[in-house]
DNA sequence: GTTAGTCTGTCAGGGGCCGG
DNA sequence: CCGGCCCCTGACAGACTAAC
């Protein structure tokens, strides 16, 4: 008998063990493309048992489209009759929040509020973790409320829960202060150095890569959402009467900062990149790529979702040593602040004038002093001892902005006029740090 | 294999509140 | 007023899953 056998015909080999199951399984059953629905969708919950993750079902959804010589294919209701989408199965922040609104029941919202809440899944501890994100997603839950149309005050009163509230704050709060405690050392690839070759070579002309979309949002220290919506303005009041976001001596400004949802302020340029013309020029070339479909936005999909993981991927990538902690699309924002900071402070700058800088280079309000502190990544140049400096009453502060004439060989460039805003900047926020110390 | 959409855990930071 | 503290939302990264 070990005749003929002309098995290797197609790829059938793959016989999947999962496969095999499914074939088991439905003649056990007695199941074919003749059962209806309902017939399949009883024995959903057997099967899903035998199947231990995504890839397996994945094997015996094809399996099942594709149907085989003993068996015709099963059509796609069946197929969701037999092996129903995962996706909805769980029983979401989001449906909760959309069931309870329909509800209009009051109880509803409190039993759903302390069913996100703490719970201590195992051995009645909870852990950080789960205290943080019971916090969180009771969070999300008074969000997606409003959203789908609650009372308001009915969310007030029944889905917080401060004492998890308080608990999660607490927790958040070490960790930041933990964090800030050791930073993380600014990668390789990502030096002002490399940077600044890597954007003075750019050239316009050509289609731009993912790496020149990185080295800009580097320059302007932007947020990865705000590729798209940032924009840089030159404004010049024309009366005594200028906006009150106006500040003397600046001209240059950006607009389409994620942030401000209300009241789109715009807030100060402040960029590693001197030439503010430049920096426009190499964000708008970016915008533009990405509106013609030559480049993709680092966040968001063509039909407005979010999807970062192409751009994560390739940041991801662009690691080069062993050491370093891993590069994200969002570190782009602190490294950029780092060396906008730099560029721009004195020679001899203190720690407080680069915070200075750091909020403006980040488009931060200026309330608080601490929030630059969050990216003050650790510099191996900068960091130095700690000279305790006797920086209250020092009042003889010398010009810090004495940066401006040198390191502006650039070639050619009749510019310089827009440099000069940058300089006065800095002079301003020189006297500020000063005032404020 | 690659891409897209959704959910959760985590972080950043705007805004409110309160004592001085 | 105002600076510090706390609350709580919005944005981010990664895990999952299905679709392509």
């Amino acid at each position: 008998m070990s005749t003929a056998e002309p098995t290797q015909k197609t790829r059938k080999a793959k016989t999947n063990k999962f496969v095999l199951i499914l074939e088991q399984f439905l003649e056990r059953y007695n199941l074919s493309a003749e059962s209806s629905p309902e017939q399949l969708s009883e024995h959903a919950p057997e099967l899903n048992a035998l199947l231990p993750d995504w890839k397996a079902r994945k094997c015996v959804k094809e399996a099942l489209a594709r149907g085989t010589e003993k068996r015709s294919a099963f059509s796609k209701e069946q197929k969701e009759a037999l092996v129903p989408d995962q996706r909805n199965m769980i029983y979401s922040v989001r449906k909760r929040a959309q069931e309870v609104t329909k509800s209009e029941d009051k109880w509803d919202i409190f039993i759903n509020t302390l069913d996100l809440g703490p719970k201590g899944s195992k051995d009645g501890v909870i852990d950080d973790k789960e205290m943080v994100a019971s916090s969180s997603n009771q969070s999300r839950f008074r969000k997606y409320l409003a959203e789908y149309g609650a009372d308001r005050e009915l969310i007030d009163r029944y889905a917080k829960d401060s004492k998890t509230t308080t608990a999660s704050n607490k927790i958040q709060q070490e960790r930041t202060e933990k964090r800030l405690a050791n930073p993380g050392r600014t990668p390789e690839h990502f030096t002002f150095e490399k940077v600044h070759r890597r954007l003075q070579n750019i050239d316009t002309s050509k289609i731009p890569s993912m790496q020149d979309l990185a080295d800009v949002i580097v320059m302007l220290s932007m947020r990865p959402a705000e590729v798209s919506s940032l924009q840089i303005i030159n404004y010049k009041p024309d009366s005594e009467d200028p906006p009150a976001w106006y500040k003397a001596g600046y001209s240059w400004y950006c607009t389409g900062c994620r942030k401000q949802r209300d009241k789109p302020m715009p807030m100060r340029l402040l960029s590693m990149e001197k030439d503010p013309e430049r920096a426009r020029e190499l964000l708008t070339w970016i915008q533009d790529a990405i509106k013609a479909g030559k480049l993709r936005d680092p966040v968001y999909t063509e039909t407005g979702k979010r999807n970062n993981v192409p751009f994560a991927k390739f940041i991801k990538s662009l690691k080069t040593n062993q050491d370093e902690d891993e590069i994200t699309p969002e570190l782009l924002r602190k490294i950029g602040a780092k060396h906008a900071s730099m560029v721009h402070a004195g020679p001899n700058p203190t720690p407080q004038h680069l915070d200075n800088l750091s909020e403006i280079a980040l488009r931060h309000k200026i309330n608080r002093l601490d929030a630059g502190k969050n990216y003050a990544l650790g510099d191996p140049k900068s960091k130095k001892e700690p000279k305790s400096e006797p920086e209250t009453g020092d009042g003889p502060n010398p010009q810090t902005q004495a940066s401006s004439p040198a390191s502006q060989s650039r070639n050619n460039d009749p510019k310089k006029s827009q440099t000069m805003d940058m300089d006065s900047m800095l002079a301003e926020i020189a006297m500020l740090a000063e005032i404020r110390k």
